[in-house]
RNA sequence: GGAUGAAUAGCUCAAUGGUAGAGCUGCGGCUUGUUAAGCCGAUGGUUGUAGGUUCGAGCCCUUCUUCAUCCGCCA
């Protein structure tokens, strides 16, 4: 009987009318003893049920509480009301599930995200949850179109992993050993991994980026789409302790193919979330702009979050060097008026999110991408460029947020890598696999890393 | 990990050191084409925790806990 369901979605999209349909879904308000709001999260928009009053009994009719599950069999009309197209005119009525209204922590009204948090595992069921996690979807899904259609192989790098040497962030231990003091100890103290599951240290992963490297070096085109995890005690909106992160590897490519992948890749993701949840992300802007309206003037964000789309995917994204845009930085009356937190002196530093924003929100007015960073302040796999102070990174910087996307041209130089691993003290013993590319057939290739994460906060 | 701030009814918030209130939800009733329905009514509290100051503490001081914002780390 269940399979006869039809889904609000397809009915609002619907211009059909006139025809009988069965519907499922929660309850989100009761009005007038007469109107039922119902919702089986297929859209963010809720079908209204019309009960012809004295069709159902009080018992049934105290059962429709908001929250509860039923089951609706009727005859979508057009609506005699104002506020819908369409409605369902009930012929019958069931309760599938019940939901103590007295208990029941949602109520038909707006609740803050503070105490969504606290009823964490009934928070899918409101609309702001409901409409993220749609879009969130849709962008899942939009990555795995965007590289399939362009011939990438999809990899699963390992989550379990005895990789520690990317030097990415903290690290979560795996193991089974016990952890009551009676685990086996080497003769210095330390903990005897041999014993353990898979008979030496393991952590979650913190990036498959050097695992997807290998598999580029056979297929050319890949990319990873998967869980990471941090154990970092990190404490602002773009960090967690376990995100999804997307890092294509490609062979063949410098910094230039680099970037033009990754402005590519982001319009396509968003336009495709833009195309197909266009009613979440308006249900969304909309709840963020009575949030900002409640901050101080000065606090509030220049744009809503469909202007910030807009920006990301209408404009030709400014590309240039990290030496270029310290300059601006520097020179920038922001900076003689000392209004940044941290002042730009010279080169050398990294940049702080303060100075992302100010490139691209007040000097540019458009996307950023940053290329060719100090060595220093960059990972070791990098590409080093001629001048012997550069590397070949990337990084995109979007509004409101600072960087979105990292990347870089691999160091493919096999001398030169060792060299530079040597300097930042990371033990080529423990990558002797990744060196290994470098000898056989190397070539020149960039990767990318961004968090999905990220985009569900912009 | 650092700085700042916050914690009062189920939710969102009030309350000069002097009797803890309102709106909403839920509950009871009325109404019946409503749009977070409307009207009436009764409920609802050890003011996060543990101490201290005071004749008297939601308010002042100290401890702890949790949360938020910013910074750091990073994606």
């Amino acid at each position: 009987m269940f399979n006869k369901r039809t889904k609000i979605k397809e009915l609002l999209a619907s211009e059909k009318r006139n025809y009988e349909v069965t519907i499922m879904g929660w309850v989100r308000t009761f009005r007038n003893n007469q109107f039922i709001a119902i919702n089986d999260g297929s859209t963010n928009n809720n079908l209204q049920i019309v009960t012809a009053l004295g069709m159902l009994d009080d018992a049934t009719l105290k059962r429709i509480t908001t929250g509860a599950c039923i089951k609706a069999v009727g005859d979508i009309i057009p609506s005699l009301g104002k506020g819908q197209k369409v409605e369902l005119k009930a012929t019958s009525i069931e309760i599938l599930g019940d939901s103590d209204a007295e208990k029941f922590p949602l109520q038909p009204k707006k609740h803050s995200l503070e105490f969504l948090r606290e009823i964490a595992h009934l928070r899918f069921k409101t609309n702001t949850f409901g409409a993220i996690f749609r879009v969130r979807h849709s962008l899942a899904f939009a990555v795995h179109k965007f590289f399939n259609d362009k011939g990438f192989v999809y990899l699963h790098t390992p989550i379990i992993t005895a990789s520690d040497a990317e030097g990415a962030g903290e690290m979560f231990k795996v193991t089974t050993l016990p952890l009551d003091g009676t685990a086996p100890k080497n003769d210095d103290g330390s903990i005897n991994f041999k014993d353990d599951f898979f008979g030496r240290s393991t952590n979650l992963t913190v990036s498959g980026q050097l695992e997807g490297e290998l598999a580029a070096m056979a297929f050319s085109d890949i990319y990873t789409f998967g869980p990471t995890f941090r154990a970092e005690n990190s404490n602002t909106t773009r960090h967690l302790a376990e995100f999804w992160m997307i890092e294509p590897e490609v062979a063949f490519n410098d910094l230039e193919d680099n970037m033009n992948l990754a402005e590519e890749f982001i319009k396509y993701i968003i336009r495709y979330a833009m195309e197909n949840n266009k009613e979440d992300l308006d249900f969304l802007a909309q709840r963020l702009e009575e949030e900002e309206k409640l901050k101080p003037q000065n606090d509030r964000s220049e744009m809503g979050l469909m202007e910030k789309l807009d920006f990301v995917v209408n404009n030709d994204f400014e590309r240039l060097t990290y030496t270029e845009a310290i300059e601006i930085l520097k020179e920038s009356n922001h900076n003689k008026k000392k209004k940044f937190q941290y002042l730009i002196e010279g080169w050398g530093v990294d940049l702080q999110s303060e100075h992302e924003r100010y490139l691209v929100e007040k000097h540019f007015k458009k996307p950023v991408i940053l290329t060719d960073y100090p060595a220093a302040i960059k990972a070791f796999y990098m590409r080093q460029n001629d001048d012997g102070k550069t590397v070949a990174a990337m990084d995109i910087l979007a509004p409101g947020i600072g960087e979105i996307v990292g990347g870089s041209q691999r160091e493919e130089r096999l001398d030169k890598l060792l060299k530079r691993m040597e300097e930042m003290h990371i033990p080529a013993e423990e990558l002797h696999w990744y060196l290994d590319t470098r000898k056989f057939g190397s070539c020149p290739m960039q990767v990318l890393a961004l968090a999905l994460s990220d985009w569900c906060n912009l």
